[in-house]
DNA sequence: ACAACGTTTCTATATTTATGGAAATATAGA
DNA sequence: TCTATATTTCCATAAATATAGAAACGTTGT
């Protein structure tokens, strides 16, 4: 993961429409759901949904397995799992060597809590 | 923490140069940065620079916080936090009965962990 | 009061992104 | 083969975003 790719992911998710889809694939789970389950569900036209998942999928952050005349979308965990280690990355170097370690509110600094 | 919320931060983020300066800021912790420190580690102009502090801020992704002629601006970890939990929010409901929990990586899945 | 410094606002321009109708492509079943 | 269904590509248009110079605004020290 470097920026140029976080970058992708992150304007991949940042739109109504396409966070909406994402976040309805997260839910689906690891099947996920066909083309027109998620245009029927949020109610886009069937070329708007196409470019928007088009864009997700470029970003790798979703994946598409045809199946007969179906086109099943999931959501890619793996990718969004790298892309939240890469915005933690380095947290708080400044406080490594600190006895406690509350320099992002306990949430973030997962990486060096050792 | 709502659709149009988490479109903002994400579009604050998905920017090359507003990466770069939100990651300049996760390592600096808490204190932050101030403006010209920025300007200077990733070499933008005043102008740019001031454009893309202001979506972050706009965002509430970073605090900014005047010291004489310096503005130091930092990190909001809390609200990246908020965000995170925002987009595995639900993940993969399908599952919750199983007794396995490897549906998202195992990583993104901890609330449901239980 | 003045000069130097740090930062922002204004402005214009260039670039990228979103939308959805219409046509094209692909699969399945009769 | 013909038809219905699922999805994508093409296209034009509208809207949003990025860039950076110049000018303006605050703050500090003299």
């Amino acid at each position: 993961m470097d920026t140029k790719n976080a970058v992708i992911i992150l304007a991949s998710l940042a739109q109504g429409a396409r966070l909406e889809i994402f976040r309805q694939l997260v839910q689906a789970g690891p099947i996920g759901l066909a083309a027109g389950d998620i245009a029927f569900k949020l109610n886009i036209p069937g070329s708007t949904l196409s470019f928007h998942l088009k864009e997700l999928t470029h970003a790798e952050l979703v994946t598409a397995k045809q199946t007969g005349r179906y086109i099943y979308y999931a959501a890619a965990f793996n990718v969004m799992n790298d892309l939240l280690g890469y915005l933690t990355e380095n947290c708080c170097q400044l406080e490594k060597s600190s006895s406690e370690n509350l320099c992002c509110d306990g949430l973030l600094c997962n990486e060096i809590a050792s």
